[in-house]
DNA sequence: AAGTTAATAT
DNA sequence: TATATTAACT
C-alpha cells in the first residue's frame, strides 16, 4: 500500500541476499535415504540443522566433513545453475529392501513437508500481489516465486489457505457473519480460532494487497513487467533438488541439536534469526557473519510443533529474508 | 491440463 | 490441534 509499485522489483531484488550472503549451511547429520531406509519415523530421525551464522562464537569444533550421503549428488555437479531459489528436499527414494539409496534422488520422492516460512510467504503473496488475483493461479505463482523446490501442489495448497484467510479477513470487514469460524477475533489484535495466531502472524507479515479483496477492480498497476523467472523448471532438475536451506524439524531432535550447537533453537522469546536462504547463487556461498537487517518477529517455523509425533520431516525454505 | 475443493496424514 | 500433503473433482 505504499512506496511505488514500479519500483517493487527492485525492492524485491534488495531484500534478496546477496550470493556472497548466502549461507545455506546446512548440516544434514542423517541423510533423508537413510533415515528413510531406517524406517526411523520416531521423534528420533532425521535431521538437518541449518547451520546459518551460528559457529561463530562459541564452536568448539563444527562438524568437519559431511558424511558421503548428502544432499549433492555426486554423479552429477549441477551446481552451475543459476538457481534462485531452493529448496532442499530431502526427499529420498524409500528403497528399503535394498538399501542402495544412492540412486537419482528425485525422483518419486515424497517431500517433505515444507514449511512456509513468513518470508516464504511473503514472496507468495508478492508473486500474487504482482499478478493479480485474476493471475494468481498455482501455476504462475510458482513460476513467479521461481523458487525451486516449489511445486504446483505446494503453492496451491497455500493459496488455498491464503485464499481462506482473505476471506475471512474480508469477511470480518463486512460485518457478515462468514460463519467460517466461530471466533471473531479481531484481525490483528484477536485470533482466529480456527487458523492459529501462528498463521495471522505469517500472514499478517506481509500486507494484503487492497485489490485482492476486491475482485473485479484491477486497481493499476500490475507491476512486473517481466517475470525473473531465472529458473524456471529445468529439464533435469524438475523440482526436486535444490541448494538451499532445508531443516528436518524435529521437536525434540532439534532441540538436542540446538543444544549442540550452541543455541540458534527457538528462543523462549520468540525472536529468531533465519539470515541464510539460497537465491540466485550458483556458487558455494560461504557463510555470512550475521545479517545487519533481518527484523524478524519472532517466528519459529523450524520445529516446534511437538504432538507426540514423530518422523516428521519438514522441510524449510529461507527465500529472501527481510521484511 | 490446470485449478479448486475436500479429505487425509503428519 | 493445525498445517501440509495428497487425492478427487470440476
Amino acid at each position: 500500500m505504499r512506496d511505488d509499485d514500479s519500483n517493487w522489483f527492485s525492492r524485491w531484488e534488495e531484500e534478496l541476499p546477496s550470493p556472497e550472503e548466502l549461507m545455506p549451511l546446512s548440516q544434514t547429520l542423517i541423510t533423508p535415504d537413510l533415515a528413510l531406509a531406517f524406517d526411523i519415523r520416531n521423534p528420533t530421525n532425521t535431521a538437518t540443522i541449518n547451520t546459518t551464522s551460528l559457529m561463530q562464537q562459541n564452536q568448539p569444533p563444527p562438524p568437519p566433513p559431511p558424511p558421503p550421503t548428502a544432499n549433492t549428488p555426486s554423479p552429477n555437479h549441477p551446481l552451475p545453475h543459476s538457481q534462485p531459489n531452493s529448496a532442499e528436499y530431502a526427499a529420498d527414494s524409500a528403497d528399503l529392501g535394498s538399501g542402495a539409496a544412492g540412486d537419482e534422488p528425485a525422483r518419486t520422492l515424497k517431500r517433505p513437508r515444507l514449511v512456509w516460512t513468513p518470508q516464504l510467504h511473503k514472496r507468495f503473496v508478492d508473486a500474487v500481489a504482482h499478478l493479480g488475483i485474476k493471475n494468481a493461479v498455482p501455476k504462475t505463482i510458482m513460476q513467479l516465486m521461481s523458487v525451486d523446490g516449489l511445486t504446483r501442489e505446494n503453492v496451491a495448497s497455500h493459496l488455498q489457505k491464503y485464499r481462506l484467510y482473505l476471506k475471512r479477513m474480508q469477511g470480518l470487514s463486512s460485518g457478515g457473519s462468514g460463519g467460517i469460524n466461530g471466533t471473531g477475533g479481531g484481525g490483528g489484535g484477536g485470533l482466529a480460532a480456527g487458523s492459529d495466531a501462528a498463521t495471522e502472524h505469517l500472514f499478517a507479515s506481509s500486507p494484503v494487497p487492497a485489490h485482492f479483496l476486491h475482485p473485479g477492480r484491477p486497481n493499476s498497476d500490475h507491476y512486473l513487467p517481466f517475470v525473473p523467472v531465472a529458473a524456471l523448471q529445468h529439464p533435469h532438475h524438475q523440482q526436486q533438488m535444490a541448494a538451499a536451506a532445508a531443516a528436518v524439524a524435529h521437536p525434540q531432535l532439534h532441540s538436542q541439536y540446538h543444544r549442540q550447537m550452541g543455541h540458534f533453537g527457538s528462543p523462549p522469546n520468540g525472536q529468531f534469526e533465519h539470515p541464510f536462504l539460497a537465491r540466485q547463487t550458483q556458487q558455494p556461498v560461504h557463510r555470512i557473519g550475521a545479517p545487519v537487517h533481518n527484523t524478524i518477529p519472532g517466528y519459529v517455523e523450524d520445529l516446534e510443533s511437538a504432538s507426540g509425533n514423530g518422523g516428521r520431516k519438514v522441510l524449510t525454505l529461507f527465500p529472501t529474508g527481510d521484511d
